[in-house]
RNA sequence: GGGCCCGUGGUCUAGCGGCUAUGACGCCCGCCUCACACGCGGGAGAGCGUAAGCCCCGAGGUCGGGGGUUCAAAUCCCCCCGGGCCCA
């Protein structure tokens, strides 16, 4: 069959997505004992509505796996799932209908967050068939129905049972519009204009202490002022006492070593809780805890003159009240960092909550442990995953003051405050409506319980991905388990890699993934990270409205190594696609030479030319360095390898040396022939990871009824026997011969198509060789009388090899 | 303030101890050559002195800047500057 003059990716690409489906290629093969697994812990998506590029680039990545490892005999298993509890729904669904959730009954406002993250999940599924990735849609999950959550409370059990989930009283990071408390992960550090207050506390001997603080609201919290103990300003003072301004109250000034010395007056007073040094502060000089900010971001009773008043406004007034009674100093502008709330953006509080805890600084170097276990691609992004275990000083606080998540499956006794904790057979279980399935409390015999009302923190249900899709806990399948792969962006090592690794290590003792492929941010074309409010975001859709799949895909794969950041670029894309173009047409011109050619029919050794055997061990050498290039899981050097050759190699040189032969009977048709079809068939499944849609076409109208594959997608690899050096370095002369003469010929405004009278190659050493290939480069430069001698010179001169000189008469 | 990554023609990028630094986009010139003008061939462009082009000559340069190691550095080490991510 003769291909179209165009191809239409559009509908193209739809058509292979449908037909994929249809025949269920992609599926993982459960009865299959006989094909090695290879297993993919897809991270899933936060239902946001919209797939962006970012997301892509990392399906795409994961993709280009899944697709090379079936066609290297794997039974590939490529799920694909939603993580879809979290505050940004709750937010999201709030804004939306214009109430806050504790407006209305709890059931319906989480049925309202059920629908709406439906509703998202929509286009971003479309968005990933769009891409072409090749996932096994039998395994799609939602974190939010029952079965997930049954098996994320599982785990809670698990791991209470362990000994690893505690409940304390403990600060913890507070978000006061969400009013939900946060994990250290969530916190956004944002750089911010704020005025740095100086003013007086009172010494013994009445003289006034400057301070320097952000935060005067807290001084109602101040328990302490401290100096840095070298600070020879302030030497004599340690020990001694000073007046809290408005309260009145005195506070001990003690010295730490953490103080610096040069912000500010280099005293700092100590408040419960102005941030995380706060927190290290009162616990290592075991101070008082003194609590006046409320849930809400409200000063409370404590606060005295500020009770009622929200944070900020608090801050101006106490400001106000500092200067009515002399004791402001002065006020500075300063830039400084603030915690924030990463999903609502508001600036966090630090306040003690009776909260449940993973004790995740107990895992830390079971967790290093098996990090290191892992192979991390590019290999220094474990450093990141180290650095951030390192640093990380609290345990991880998993309740949350939320509606819209897996509820923690505990009762408290109501008698004794006892903790009851569900059974797993009782599993799924909401104890916000339903009760313990026991008549007692076993410590008091108390016959009334009550549940709690707090849910899980999202990472518990998306943490435990990688064994849930292995089927755990009712039938893991040992050959999914630890995972092979997890895929994700260098800037969630922190939450995906770690929360990964530590369920995986206080669950099952192990890292859940054995290989942790990193993939870099995707920036705008301004070369800035991609975002919304900075105008410079481009949407999928958009992309693959204008390009198609294949050219995005080809794109991602080319454009940067593993690892690295990629800055979008319209004409990258371009560049993409037009290769496809080429890439079509070069099928479309053998679809045009092929069609009394029988692939069945062998095609002996010597029928081979020398420009044949050129082509084919180049083409081996391509091979070899696209496999060890996916070996690596370099992409950048698979797909620009196979470009070049495609476009160079083969259709700038081995075609145009062909052309006559096939324009005509001659001995040297059928080998030709057999050349071309091997080689774009092998060029296809190379390329077929990348763009498996134009890939699957070509093959369709060209090969499917030849071959044995039903689709090129999931066709046997390339393999590769001896390669023939010599043939390539021979074969390299005559090439390079003809395309000098070519290049002479055009210069000299002899149309290429127009015959020339007589040539002379004045081959000297090679003439041996261009003699054996007379036929080749006459055929091919339409000269009527081609001479080769090996004595003298010519006027032009091949650049590659001087040594070959030659002239050409047109007339 | 800390950890990690990056800085190569106008733009994007390869090279990561050894010829004259790769390729692409863009630019300039030529060409409708029986698959493809979404193509093919060629050229300038990584420093300066001259008005352009060419040639000669001169001091001299070449991968953010500076220093070092080495017979030899874009490549290794140190410092600085700039960008990014994560964190304090």
């Amino acid at each position: 069959m003769v291909l179209p003059k165009r191809f239409n990716f559009r509908e193209i690409e739809k058509k292979w997505q449908r037909i994929w489906e249809e025949w269920r290629i992609y599926r993982f093969d459960k009865e299959d004992k006989v094909r090695p697994t290879f297993s993919i812990d897809t991270p899933p998506p936060y239902p946001s509505g919209e797939f962006h590029v970012g997301n892509a680039f990392n399906h795409a990545y994961m993709d280009f796996v899944a697709r090379y490892k079936r066609m290297r005999g794997y039974n590939v298993f490529f799920p694909q799932g939603w993580d879809c509890h979290g505050l940004p729904t709750e937010v999201r669904v709030e804004r939306t209908i214009g109430r806050y959730k504790r407006e209305i009954p709890r059931d319906e406002f989480i049925a309202l967050c059920r629908e709406y993250t439906l509703k998202w999940i929509e286009p971003m599924k479309e968005s990933i068939k769009r891409l072409g990735c090749s996932i096994d849609w039998t395994t799609e999950y939602m974190t939010m129905n029952p079965d997930y959550w049954r098996r994320t409370q599982l785990s809670f059990i698990l791991m209470y049972r362990k000994g690893l989930i505690y409940r304390g009283y403990l600060p913890i990071y507070w978000c006061p519009r969400c009013e939900t408390a946060i994990a250290e992960a969530e916190v956004e550090y944002k750089m911010v204009k704020r005025k740095l207050y100086y003013y007086n506390f009172e010494l013994e001997n009445g003289e006034p202490l400057t301070i320097a603080s952000t935060r005067p609201e807290l001084l109602a919290s101040c328990i302490a002022v401290a100096v840095h103990p070298e600070d020879k300003r302030y030497f004599h003072l340690i020990g001694k006492k000073a007046k809290v301004p408005i309260y009145d109250r005195w506070v001990p000034i003690i010295a730490d070593e953490e103080v610096d010395m040069h912000f500010g007056t280099g005293v700092v007073m100590i408040c419960t809780y102005g941030d995380k040094t706060d927190v290290k502060w009162q616990a290592r000089h075991r101070l008082p805890v003194i609590i006046s900010i409320n849930e809400r971001g409200i000063m409370n009773e404590k606060a005295g003159p500020l009770k009622g008043l929200i944070v900020e406004e608090a801050r101006t007034r106490m400001a106000q009240l500092l200067e009515e009674r002399g004791l402001l100093v002065k006020v500075e502008d300063i830039e400084s960092s603030v915690g924030t709330c990463w999903r609502c953006h508001t600036p966090v509080e630090i306040i003690p909550k009776e909260q449940w805890f993973v004790k995740t600084r107990e895992l830390a170097d079971k967790v290093l442990e098996e990090a290191k276990k892992v192979k991390w691609i590019p290999s220094y992004m474990r450093r990141r995953l180290e650095d951030w275990v390192n640093s990380l000083d609290w345990d991880w606080p998993i309740s949350r003051q939320r509606f819209f998540a897996t509820p923690i499956p505990v009762w408290y006794c109501k008698k004794c405050s006892e903790v009851i904790l569900a059974e797993p057979d009782w599993l799924p279980v909401d104890p916000r409506k339903e009760l313990p399935r026991i008549d007692r409390c076993p410590k008091c015999g108390g016959r009334e319980f009550v549940g709690e009302t707090d849910v899980l923190d999202t990472w518990m249900d998306s943490s435990i991905t990688a064994a849930v899709h292995a089927g755990w806990p009712d039938a893991l399948d040992e050959r999914l388990f630890p995972a092979d792969l997890q895929s994700n962006g260098y800037d969630i090592i922190r939450t995906w890699d770690y929360y990964l690794l530590v369920r995986g290590v206080a669950l099952f003792g192990k890292s859940q993934f054995k290989i942790a492929l990193i993939n870099g941010m995707v920036r705008g074309t301004d070369g800035r990270m991609m975002h919304k409010s900075l105008g410079n975001y481009i949407s999928l859709t958009e992309v693959v409205d204008k390009y198609g799949a294949d050219a995005f895909r080809l794109w991602v794969a080319s454009s940067t190594i593993t690892g690295s950041d990629i800055r979008f670029s319209w004409e990258g894309v371009d560049y993409a696609r037009r290769f496809l173009t080429k890439l079509w047409n070069a099928a479309r011109f053998l679809s045009l030479t092929l069609g009394d050619f029988d692939p069945r029919i062998e095609v002996s050794e010597d029928e081979y030319k020398l420009v044949d055997r050129w082509v084919l061990n180049l083409f081996k050498k391509l091979i070899v360095e696209v496999t060890n290039a996916m070996e690596n899981y370099d992409f950048r050097a698979a797909s620009t390898s196979i470009i070049n050759f495609t476009w160079h190699i083969f259709c700038d040189h081995y075609l145009e040396v062909v052309k006559y032969r096939l324009a005509r009977e001659n001995p040297y048709k059928r080998s030709a022939q057999k050349t071309l079809y091997t080689i774009l068939l092998n060029l296809l499944k190379l390329i077929s990871p990348f763009t498996p849609h134009i890939a699957e076409e070509i093959y369709h109208t060209l090969y499917a009824k030849h071959e044995r594959w039903k689709s090129i997608t999931i066709s046997d690899w390339p393999k590769v026997d001896r390669i023939d050096e010599r043939s390539i370095t021979e074969g390299d002369i005559v090439i390079r011969t003809i395309a000098n003469m070519r290049r002479v010929k055009h210069d000299l405004k002899i149309p290429l198509n127009q015959p020339i009278a007589k040539a002379t190659i004045y081959a000297g050493k090679h003439t041996k060789l261009l003699r054996a290939n007379l036929d080749d480069i006459s055929n091919t430069l339409w000269i009527r009388t081609l001479e080769i001698t090996e004595e003298g010179r010519g006027k032009y001169e091949v650049r590659e090899y001087p040594e070959i000189t030659f002239n050409i008469y047109s007339h």
